[in-house]
DNA sequence: ATTGGCATGTAACCAGTTACATGATTCC
DNA sequence: GGAATCATGTAACTGGTTACATGCCAAT
């Protein structure tokens, strides 16, 4: 019920089939949610069962057929109505900050360097939304974009990955450090 | 195997029982995880068969009895190790990124609404972080409290809890001027 | 009188992860 | 020759949510 929407949002952007939205929903581009390939290939078959989406087969050579869906009417209804009705409060899940509570009784050294990773994941994927940024202004400024576009939400949407991510990184560089004045102390 | 290791972690702080932990993991003070009350029962009961943790029975009078769980050698053992192991790139799954995404083909002025309303509730929780970032300071500087305290875990993962609310102040706040434009235009 | 807080739990269900399975093509 | 990409799916399992259930005490 939660995937299904999150399918159903990213097939206003037009058809797409269930490689490319794994791709699009993995952890490269998903500014907003997550799913494995296994889900988006079942969730994809459910809509289609309910005439939410509708799939038609593209015969590729040299390539193995795909199927490709979009919005029906009633996938459109549905997706309507799913944002009219009031929103719970999402769950915060990071493993990384569980570790980073537990660093002190915890090994040190592997926390740094799960900070460290992080750090770096989240510079890719903030340049990654950077591109993505400029390639939607196009070189106009946001105010212009605004005025220009029909839709709005993928902007908004991306700009919360962007801030996410940015955050991520001055946190991740603060943690760092303390983190080694931490492994310094212990040394001595 | 994931509540495992946040439970685990939050009882370094000191035994709890359930219901402190289910009040702890509620959404005015998870920075890291959330979880349900009736997971963690499960999830402590689970811990105790383990040997991870221990419970012990404290009799009150007028209020019901409580179990106070706290950690075992094992379960320091066990939550030293999940530090140690690489940790798995969470997942973003936020519903309300998926409405903003779908907002162009859906109800504009329910977004809004969503929208203001996590705006309202980050800035409660933004307040509740501050609160717990004053008492955990006592007036010192950053530099002085980590010189001084043992564990700088719980102040590393408050401030990240922090910066993301923060986050979500200001984006909201930007989202919102965007919609309302948006609605004047449509209006016309 | 009734709402809210304290305090614990069970059971049924739904969502998400991991492992397995296949097979052609293209790039290094 | 081997790895990565394209493309789809099944099955078993684990984790998480929702509904139900109980009962006393304090405050309004």
């Amino acid at each position: 019920m939660a995937l299904r929407n999150a399918i159903l949002a990213t097939l206003l952007e037009g058809e797409a089939s269930g490689y490319d939205l794994s791709k699009g929903f993995d952890a490269s581009v998903a500014n907003f949610w997550m799913a494995t390939p296994q889900q988006l290939y079942k969730e994809l078959e459910a809509l289609a069962a309910q005439g939410l989406v509708t799939a038609r087969v593209v015969e590729q050579d040299r390539r193995p057929n795909k199927r490709l869906f979009s919005l029906t009417d009633a996938g459109r209804e549905a997706l309507r109505e799913f944002t009219a009705q009031p929103a719970k409060i999402t769950a915060i899940r990071d493993e990384l900050l569980v570790k980073v509570q537990a660093v002190d009784a915890g090994d040190l050294d592997a926390v740094r360097r799960a900070v460290a990773d992080r750090l770096e994941y989240a510079r890719a994927k903030l340049a990654r939304y950077d591109r993505g940024r400029a390639r939607m202004l196009a070189g106009r400024t946001e105010d212009e974009y605004f005025d220009q576009v029909e839709r709005i939400g993928p902007y908004l949407t991306l700009m919360r990955g962007r801030s996410f991510e940015k955050e991520n990184i001055r946190w991740a560089e603060r943690a760092l450090s303390i983190l080694d004045k931490r492994a310094a102390r212990r040394a001595l």
